[in-house]
Formats: C-alpha cells, sequence, structure tokens
RNA sequence: GCCGACGUAGCUCAAUCGGCAGAGCAUCGACCUUGUAAGUCGAGGGUUGCCGGUUCAAUUCCGGCCGUCGGCUCCA
C-alpha cells in the first residue's frame, strides 16, 4: 500500500513532478466533464496520494432533484480525456495578479439557479481575503487560489478554457506539457491513468452545504506503475479485516443484531482474552488498578460530566422508566470519576490509576461505520489517571512510553503521533469554554512530547470536548485514515465533579485527570491487527496455536494423546481427524493460518514424536513431543514475533 | 445522516429478452488408509434481504424499507 501519510510528511508539492502531474490530470478531467456537461460548474480538484479528485456542480434534472453522474460516464469521460492528452495540447501559464483574477471573472455572468448565490460569494470571499477556496463562475473557470499574490492563469487554447489555480501545473513554462514528461518506451501518456469511482462531497466539506459530485482518478508515470498501483489495491483488498474476519472465523455482523454491533466468534474471543491478558500484565506492572462500571447510568450522570451537552449527538438516546431518563454509556470516564469521588485523597495516593476494560456505546452514523474499525459498541482499553499537575508530565509520557512498548511488540512502524488541539470557533460548542485552561493544557502537552523527544504533528480542532491529546493515527489496508490509540488531558471534567485531593499543604486541590487507550478499543485494535498481521497472528495471539494432523485414522489415538499434552501445557491445540487425506488437512490449517501443524503418521507414534510444520511451509520432522511443547511454551511466553 | 452502487445456498459467484434458480468450495454419508496446500462417489441445503406494485408469469421491471460497499461528514 502507498505510505498514506500526505498531509503529514509536509513535502514540498511545487518541486514533487508526480503531484503536478496529478494536478494537471484532474483538469484535463474537468475540460472532458465540461465536454459532456456543458452546464456543470467546477468546484475544486486537488492532487491527492495516488492520484486526484475533481467536485463538480451538475446542475438539477427535469425534476429539479441534483444531477449525478452515473458510474458508466466514467468510461466516457475517460475517453475524452484519453484523446485530449494524446493531442498534446499545450498548458500555457502565466502569472496574473489578485487584481487582474478578479477582473478576469468580473461580469461573467452569475449562477443560474438557486444556490448559486452563495457559490459566488464565496468566490468573492476567496478573493478578497485569499483563501484557500476554489470555486467558479458557471461553466468554464476555476479559481484555484491559495494567495492572492501568486495567481497563475492557464489558458488551454484549444477549448479557450481559462482556469485559475495557484501555481503552474506544468514543471516550468518551457516543459509546457506534463504528460511529455511521464513517457516512457513503449509506454503512451494516455495509459497512465484510470478513474476510479464517483461519490458524492459537500461542498467545502462542511455537510451543511450542498452536495457536489466528485470522481475520484489515480495517475502514474506509466502503465506499468499505474497497472503495479492497481494489483496493489487488489493485494490490499485481501488484507482487509472485514475478509479476512470472516474467512478466519473471527467476528460476524448479522442484521438483526445490528449494524456497528459486533458478534465475536470463539477465535475472536481468543483474541480478546489475549490483548486484556497482555494489559494487564503491562497495566500491573505500570501501578494501575482495575475498577468496573456498570453500561449505563442516570441522564443526571452524563450532564454533570458534560457528555450531554457537548457529545450528545453521539450518544443513544435515553430510555425512560419511572420517569427517570438512563443513557448507556460512550465512555467510560464520568464512573471513573465517581469512584475517584467514592472516598477522600490524599496526595500520598495520587497519580491513582484506574483501569477498566469498559464497554462503551456510541451511535455512530449509519454511513460511518467500517467493520471493525468503527462500530456502535466496543470495549475500551481505558484508564484514567488522577495526578497532580506536577506529576502530568511524567505521567503523561509514561503512558506515551506504554505505545511504544506495545508497538515494538507489535511490530507497530508506521504511525503518526498527532497533538489535537481545540479550535477558538468551536468553543462552548464542541470543546468546554474555557479557552485560558485550552491554551494551558496544550501547552504542557506540547512541552512533555517535545522535552520526552517524541516527533509529532499538531492539528487543530482534533481535540476531545474536555481537552488535548495525542492521537496514534495509523491506516486501514485500504488506506483509510484511523486512531488507534489515544492519551488525552481532561481539565474539564475532575472540576465539574468536585474531585479533589489534599496537598502537603493541607489544602484541597483538583487533580488533572488524563484519559488513555493505548490499546485501543478491542474492536478497532483487532480489526487493525488482523490487517497489520494479515492474519498471521503470532504463536501468542493466534486464536488456535496447534493442529494435531493425524496421516490416518490409526494415528487418531495417538494425536488425541498429543492434544492432551499440549492442552495441559495451556497450548490451544485442535485435532483433525477427519476422512480427508493429510495434504487437504494441511491445507485447511493452512488456510485458518494455524502456526503450528503437528503432522504424526506411524513413525510419530512409534518415536514419540511429531512432524512439525510451520505455517510458513518449513519443515522439522522426527521432533521429540517435549521439545515441541517446549517450543511452543516458549514462542508464547515470550510473545515471540517468529514462530 | 448525505451522494452513488450493490444484496441469489454457510462462502465465492452463474442464470440470454420477464418463462420450472445453477456451479465450485464448505457441510453430511459411503468408499479409500493416505507422508507436508484440495482422493473418489453420493446426499442435503433457497420464500433470490424485507414489504408492496405492474404482469398470465418477477431473481429479472417500478416504489418503499433494511443491510453492505465506495466516498463525504464524523471518530476509539
Amino acid at each position: 500500500m502507498e505510505a498514506t501519510m500526505a498531509g503529514y510528511n509536509g513535502h514540498n508539492e511545487d518541486n514533487d513532478f508526480m503531484h503536478r502531474l496529478r494536478h494537471s490530470t484532474a483538469h484535463v478531467m474537468a475540460e472532458a466533464v465540461l465536454q459532456l456537461y456543458p452546464q456543470a460548474k467546477l468546484a475544486i480538484g486537488p492532487a491527492i496520494d495516488a492520484g486526484f479528485y475533481y467536485d463538480f456542480d451538475l446542475g438539477k434534472d427535469e425534476q429539479g432533484r441534483p444531477k449525478t453522474f452515473a458510474p458508466e460516464d466514467l468510461a466516457e469521460i475517460e475517453k475524452r480525456m484519453r484523446q485530449s492528452i494524446a493531442a498534446k495540447k499545450p498548458f500555457n501559464c502565466r502569472e496574473v495578479s489578485a487584481d487582474e483574477a478578479r477582473q478576469l471573472f468580473q461580469g461573467q455572468p452569475s449562477l443560474a439557479e438557486e444556490g448559486a448565490e452563495h457559490h459566488r460569494v464565496l468566490v468573492r470571499q476567496a478573493l478578497a481575503h485569499g483563501l484557500h477556496a476554489p470555486v467558479v463562475r458557471p461553466g468554464r473557470a476555476v479559481v484555484d487560489a491559495e494567495d492572492n499574490r501568486r495567481v497563475s492563469h492557464i489558458n488551454r487554447q484549444q477549448h479557450g478554457s481559462t482556469y485559475l489555480l495557484r501555481g503552474c501545473m506544468v514543471s516550468s513554462p518551457s516543459s509546457p506539457n506534463p504528460f511529455s514528461l511521464q513517457r516512457e518506451k513503449g509506454s503512451k501518456a494516455q495509459d497512465a491513468f484510470k478513474l476510479m469511482n464517483v461519490a458524492g462531497a459537500y461542498w467545502r466539506g462542511d455537510e451543511h452545504n450542498p452536495m457536489l459530485q466528485r470522481i475520484y482518478g489515480t495517475v502514474w508515470q506509466n502503465k506499468k506503475q499505474l497497472e503495479a498501483y492497481l494489483a496493489r489495491l487488489e493485494e490490499a483488498k485481501k488484507r482487509d479485516h472485514r475478509k479476512l474476519g470472516k474467512d478466519l472465523e473471527i467476528f460476524v455482523f448479522d442484521e438483526e443484531v445490528g449494524p456497528g454491533l459486533p458478534l465475536w466468534l470463539p477465535r475472536g474471543g481468543v483474541l480478546i482474552e489475549e490483548l486484556e491478558r497482555l494489559a494487564k500484565e503491562v497495566e500491573d506492572r505500570a501501578g494501575y488498578v482495575r475498577v468496573r462500571s456498570p453500561h449505563l447510568a442516570k441522564e443526571d450522570l452524563f450532564l454533570h460530566s458534560g457528555h450531554l451537552p457537548y457529545y450528545a449527538e453521539s450518544m443513544y438516546p435515553a430510555m425512560e422508566l419511572e420517569g427517570v431518563r438512563y443513557y448507556v454509556k460512550p465512555m467510560n470516564c464520568p464512573f471513573h470519576h465517581k469512584i475517584f469521588a467514592a472516598r477522600p485523597h490524599s496526595y500520598r495516593d495520587l497519580p491513582l490509576r484506574l483501569a477498566e476494560y469498559g464497554t462503551c456505546y456510541r451511535y455512530e452514523k449509519s454511513g460511518e461505520l467500517f467493520g471493525l474499525m468503527r462500530v456502535r459498541s466496543m470495549q475500551m482499553n481505558d484508564a484514567h489517571i488522577y495526578c497532580a499537575e506536577d506529576q502530568f508530565e511524567q505521567e503523561f509520557m509514561a503512558v506515551i512510553d506504554l505505545y511504544l512498548h506495545y508497538f515494538k511488540l507489535f511490530d507497530i512502524e508506521k504511525y503518526v503521533m498527532r497533538f489535537s488541539t481545540h479550535h477558538k470557533r468551536g468553543l462552548g460548542k464542541k470543546y468546554i469554554d474555557n479557552e485560558r485552561l485550552w491554551l494551558k493544557t496544550e501547552d504542557m502537552v506540547r512541552r512533555a512530547m517535545t522535552n520526552g523527544g517524541i516527533p509529532f504533528v499538531e492539528q487543530a480542532d482534533e481535540a476531545a470536548f474536555y481537552g488535548p491529546k495525542i492521537d496514534v493515527q495509523v491506516w486501514s489496508a485500504i488506506g483509510r485514515e484511523f486512531t488507534l490509540a489515544t492519551n488525552q488531558v481532561d481539565f474539564a471534567q475532575p472540576a465539574r465533579f468536585d474531585l479533589r485531593f489534599t496537598n502537603r499543604e493541607g489544602q484541597e486541590e483538583t487533580p488533572l485527570c488524563i484519559h488513555r487507550a493505548p490499546l485501543s478499543t478491542h474492536e478497532r485494535m483487532i480489526g487493525f491487527l488482523i490487517e497489520h498481521y494479515a492474519g498471521n497472528f503470532p504463536a501468542w495471539l493466534a486464536p488456535e496455536q496447534v493442529r494435531v494432523i493425524p496421516i490416518t485414522d490409526a494415528h487418531n489415538e495417538y494425536a488425541y494423546r498429543l492434544a492432551e499434552r499440549l492442552s495441559a501445557a495451556h497450548v490451544r491445540v485442535e485435532v483433525d481427524a477427519g476422512q480427508e487425506r493429510m495434504n487437504a488437512k494441511i491445507r485447511s490449517a493452512q488456510l485458518l493460518k494455524v502456526p503450528y501443524m503437528a503432522v504424526v503418521g506411524e513413525q510419530e507414534a512409534q518415536n514419540n514424536t511429531v512432524s512439525l510444520r510451520k505455517r510458513d511451509g518449513s519443515r522439522q520432522d522426527g521432533m521429540a513431543v517435549d521439545a515441541f511443547v517446549a517450543l511452543v511454551q516458549e514462542r508464547v511466553a515470550t510473545r515471540a514475533k517468529e514462530l
């Protein structure tokens, strides 16, 4: 898969040929769309990871409904694009001032239909304020201006289409056709791209705005690279946890149970138990204590915590009994705050680390659900650390160390730590309205991370409602970004719940709270691990660790004795005593990605040995049973990466 | 939630123009007694997601709902 860390890499787009090529192809597509749909209005059309997209407003149909692309239309658009690229039409660039740009588009007819005024206003604003607000006058022009000091004007001479955009699409004015640069022997420029799919997308990414039609495309240096990319996409699909989860019998969704509510099959249950065992070990060593809390509580608790004022959109609606409203919990924190408050605390008690693999329920919008990665019922590797302010940095960084410990164990290398901060405009809406504390706690996190030498990227408007956080961003097999683990500061709830401890001076003080979930939720973690390992779990995690394969039914008895021996050593083992040939039995075990296969026949039964076949296909014949049991035990006990 | 596409056996997929719903794998049974990725034969398995409409006749055409997928929005 492409390392989809774009947006975090900060590469210099202006010097990136592929970026220019992708941007250029977007505009070639826009031109093709305008030829086919002269009434279409253009919105934005940037280069993205492996290609580009372009947003269009196609106007209304006879019934007054917004017109949409049919997937078949892509073929026709592609055809026109190929012709256009093959014709090697030049791109002519020249720089114009913002004033001239404004001039160019002035006096052009305003958008005809209703709602057009809206677009036009945005165009004007964009130009006036120099915002990145690419839009168009009807039909033929696009503004893609990020700043009004450097606006380029491109004239597609063959069609007289005029676009405004940031920078030129070609490498330099002297190499006027970017497609001429991508050519290689025996490869044609027009064969190096493909339109992928159509999708709806909100204007300016705001769900309150009208929805536009977006076409995604991919473009590469040559056809070979394009084909390699498409092949990689196919490979990624094989890794998709939704497919592997089914094949490996880990989880299912049932229509009657409900969307986003996974059922864990026995093999998935094992994964959960192993993760919890791991968490318990690690947290015991790190000074956590375990608590338990119910799945629901009265409305009062969530009013108090701030969830109902700030988080109600993601909560299942209340159920009312005997005049009291109850909510299922979207988070565990209010309960842990109550546990903290259950008795008075001295500074000597702090830091107090309350851990619980709590089950939470969030009403994610239907279109947001995604296999195990985005569900409505989830079990979080949750804990809340109550500490004094001067303990904050050490505690916060101890959590970061936990992350790093886990990532090393799982060999997770591709991630970005994202420092998620508030945004002024969200104060009082999605964020607790106390700017002073926002700035203060954000500064504390920034300082702690910097002092700890942990690289991170800062992103505004991604915080929790109660404070800033460090999120660990990872990518699914098909390239979708997710927050896996999270480490959050909470300056709000301890005060709201009037949590206190007595400090050294005998005065009452409000503790800070750190919410953390280094192992994410079971759902997202396991979804991620399935893809990360492509189903090839290390022995300690593997739902079935050993499959015993008797060669004929004459060896079943020995097979069962061996299985008992392994079972007594706490190894998860199954015997395949079916009537298939040994080869077929091996094949089924391979398909289930069982790490160790113990093939037993006449020789093994006689010598008290196994013929060990590992999942990777390697073999060790005549291995003593004792040695085999010891091997498996050692690999599991040390959570070894190798088989 | 919004835009678009798709829903046929446990799984992967067929079924011409509207005319008795089919295959492979899996499951079950029998035979074979097997040496490191599929032995042979046979059987069972379906209200074609659900509800309604059009029609002599609907898996097929139309409408509504449910679910899934690709995006948008949102997120552990």
